[in-house]
DNA sequence: CTGACCGTTTTGATCGATCAAATTCTTCTG
DNA sequence: CAGAAGAATTTGATCGATCAAAACGGTCAG
């Protein structure tokens, strides 16, 4: 938090006018040539090791820095990630997509690639956009989040040979083409965990609260939960309820449920918002301790103390970037011809447990919040 | 939400292993230099018309697109704007913060400058990234979000003349750089209002839930609080708290007011986290229908209906692409050097009412959500 | 001593655009 | 109709790096 001054090589660069030091600058105060420089750079293995050192401190000195541009021009490649931010997420199920972002961000600065965002407003325009940053040579690869049905730009995406990878798998399709990459969480097996655990604490009736059908997603956590609930059919469909997504949503539709005959004793919820609907109603009705188990792990969960299905963010970031450009290289692989190699990645969440499915609601506040993340944050 | 196929231009673009059409191409296809086609593109102005339709149909026929790094190699600037996504802000309110990207990579767009993100683990980090990616020549301006007291990041950049504007004001400091270019929301007139609009409700005596001192954006709203609230100071301070933020600690602290002699009849937070706390504390203390604000206008809020006080990201973000860029210009201006025109912009905020500050929140579920956006999302 | 061979370094060309100056084409004046 | 002034267009150089191939220096077998 203290100790400024200094941040990254603190050569002498005086104000900013200047211009920087260029690979020919490096050559003149090393005594070498251009490219013996940018072989240092690029492929130190083939330059002895003293010319190596006297060039790399060279390099230090004159605090020179390769410039991106010229680098891309002449190598046809960006080493930039594209990436569309959803302009429709505004719900709370949304930060999701911000903490893969961030994750994003990370590795890939880790890999020394670069992240552009852009916004569009519909898939039309993000296709547009796609299609305007790899022309360009702005951009050499994309990540696709939030594909659902009948979603028709990974199609599109291979047929113009722009690399991409998907967060979020090919729903709906009779048969995947095998081009498409594609990294995705088995909200299935989440979910069916989630239950299993609630019935391993007692519960007997676990009631599921999703979204209408056709939904990827939805349908998959919804399936999760089926297999796991043990109930025979008939007791199932009683206990299971679709509606958009939404606070209010949920809290209209656990009402409901809470009132019927038999009752459930533990709600299993698609989205966070939906269950934290349903923890007002419980807590409307009542019923504070009821169990509650939400979907994503969302900053919310944490602050009220919701039990959530968590997605492994870093596992998908990471997955991601070794589909698009392997193990460690810097270079984009292509979508891929043949179905060769996996070109895809099914990762698994695991639950976090909080008061929610603990302990009872109402009573002492200062017992809340199980000390999850909780930061200040201004502006 | 239907119609595929051709998303931008439709040329007959194959495969893609042919190589993009440059400069040369379209000149060859018009008959005419490659200046001209430049020209074109850069300005029409000064081509004869019948030319310039000449070479507009060459572009558009062969699909040409100016080469990004090419151009930026040649003219020196990137036209991309760099910012840094805080991987601190994990609270209900980061919210804000994502706001403000995805209105930045909108209006962005509209100016033809990109927006490249990266993400540092402090401010040295941060500092150290913002050198390379200047040097690097891969971005030409910085945009700062979350400013707070001690913040140096200001003082290097604008010594290292790396143009850059902050969301945030430069708290703290004794006499504000006038280099420094910033634009900033004046949550003491946001929370003055609220208070203003309470009182006016009937509401006389309106306690308030703010952060620690010392806090820039915290100690401005807790001013307008006590500016608006009407009371004598001794009775101001039995009405004040601070707490770190979060759900819990608003609840907490929330409880405590309640249960005074002399209890509130209305409460205003800092924060949307503070006020959801204050909001669970109420209804627990049996008073649901509790007048209570917050600040941010965070999906949470819209969600459970909470009256909160709201940014307008829009006109922040215009006016920081204005301050950066000129009025539609697309090249980025230095920081200023001395105090000619102004250096920054406050913005007021506006009071967002809803339930919370209208109805009881116990009740009938389905009067909830007041309709505010409220969109499904998927993984 | 010659020349093949390997490791290291250098030279010339190139990526695709824009800048600056030179050139050609128009138009208008005396 | 010559010639100047202005408009429109073209040419040559350049941005800063990497690629591809050539050149260099040393070792070693024949």
């Amino acid at each position: 938090m203290a100790a400024p001054s200094h941040p990254g090589t603190s050569e002498p660069k005086g104000a900013n006018v200047e211009r920087m030091p260029t690979v020919d600058d490096v050559a003149r105060a090393a005594n070498v040539s251009r490219q013996t420089v940018s072989n240092v750079l690029n492929s130190p293995a083939i330059v002895r090791e003293d010319t190596r050192l006297r060039v790399q401190r060279a390099i230090d000195d004159l605090g020179y820095r390769p410039n991106a541009s010229a680098r891309r021009l002449r190598t046809q490649r960006s080493a930039t990630i594209g990436l569309r931010l959803d302009p429709l997420r505004d719900g709370i199920s949304g930060a999701v997509l911000d903490r893969f972002v961030h994750k994003l961000a990370e590795q890939a600065d880790a890999r020394d690639l670069r992240v552009m965002i852009f916004s569009a407003s519909g898939h039309d325009d993000e296709l547009a956009h796609i299609r305007r940053l790899r022309d360009g040579s702005d951009v050499d690869a994309f990540v696709l989040i939030g594909t659902d049905h009948g979603d028709e730009r990974s199609q599109w995406l291979i047929d113009q040979g722009v690399p991409f990878v998907s967060f979020g798998r090919p729903w709906g399709a009779p048969s995947p083409d095998p081009r498409h990459r594609w990294v995705d969480v088995d909200g299935r097996a989440g979910v069916r965990d989630a239950v299993t655990r609630l019935r391993e604490r007692g519960a007997q009736r676990v009631a599921w609260i999703g979204w209408p059908s056709p939904s990827g997603t939805g349908d998959e956590r919804a399936a999760g939960w089926r297999e796991a609930c043990g109930l025979p059919p008939a007791a199932a469909d009683a206990l299971s309820r679709a509606t958009e997504d939404g606070v209010p949503e949920g809290r209209a539709v656990a009402t409901a449920l809470l009132a019927l005959p038999e009752a459930p004793d533990a709600i299993v919820c698609a989205s966070d918002s939906l269950a934290l609907g349903a923890l007002m109603a419980a807590q409307a009705a009542g019923h504070g301790e009821l169990p509650i188990v939400g979907f994503d792990n969302t900053p919310v969960a944490a602050a009220v103390g919701l039990s959530s299905v968590d997605q492994p963010l870093d596992e998908v970031v990471a997955a991601t970037l070794e589909l698009l450009f392997g193990e460690r290289g810097g270079a984009v692989r292509p979508n891929p011809n043949s179905n060769e190699e996996p070109t895809h990645r099914l990762l698994v969440p695991r639950l976090v447990e909080r008061r929610s499915t603990h302990l009872p609601l109402d009573g002492n506040p200062g017992a809340l919040g199980s000390g999850d993340h909780n930061r200040k944050e201004s502006s």
